[in-house]
DNA sequence: CGCCTTTGACCGGCGC
DNA sequence: GCGCCGGTCAAAGGCG
């Protein structure tokens, strides 16, 4: 059950080593920098570069919001926890992680607790895109998990934000996952 | 009893 | 200006 596996859209040749971007990774390894070691543009680049790779076919590209994910970068969903209120604020976003795994289920257990908090079809996919964010309290990372029409086997998870409080589960599990996954490369 | 999932509706942004 | 689409909220129900 709990044994994930990374695969790449293009990436037969091309396996760069893993960067050590992942918010949730950083804190499980509890002696990595935190994300402001890379450039929210970066990540945007490497996630934008990926999700557009497969968004084309699998409609989980997202649009020009990318500029919006690369404009700002830090914290959001305090300001836009409430729609429709903080007319002046923009919507912020904060740098995203996307990574592909293959797995039967569609929640990987990454040592973190989340919560389920819509779920909503997309075009161009048969599966429903679900939504979830972090529980722990002033933890505002959120996560989307979209399996793909081509292979239903595979799973795209992407990671919203950095969270703020040490993991709660082991994370032997997800190390393991870590040392298999890769993460696509700021082309 | 508390937490989490489910589901429909609503809102805002973007493209045409 | 209109329509489409993605993302989020909120209420209700279910489960442990």
């Amino acid at each position: 059950m709990e044994r994930h596996q990374m695969l790449f859209p293009c990436s037969t040749g091309v396996r760069p080593p893993l960067p050590t971007a992942f918010p949730f990774m950083i804190e499980a390894g509890g002696s990595r920098v935190q994300n402001a070691g890379f450039g929210e543009d970066l990540m945007s680049s490497s996630i934008h570069g990926f999700l557009g790779l497969k968004g084309a076919e699998d409609g989980i590209v997202p649009r020009s919001k990318a500029e919006c994910d690369a404009a700002h970068g830090s914290s959001v969903c305090q300001g836009a926890e409430k729609m429709g209120k903080k007319k002046g604020e923009k919507k912020i976003r904060r740098p995203r992680i996307a990574f592909q795994t293959r797995s039967q289920v569609d929640i990987l257990d990454d040592g973190y607790r989340w919560r389920k908090y819509g779920q909503k079809a997309v075009k161009n996919n048969r599966f429903p895109r679900s939504y979830y964010r972090c529980t722990h309290p002033g933890c505002n990372v959120k996560k989307q998990v979209q399996r793909l029409t081509k292979d239903e086997g595979v799973v795209v998870t992407t990671y919203e934000g950095t969270h703020t409080h040490a993991i709660q589960k082991s994370t032997e599990n997800f190390e393991h996952i870590l040392t298999q996954m890769q993460i696509y490369p700021p082309f």
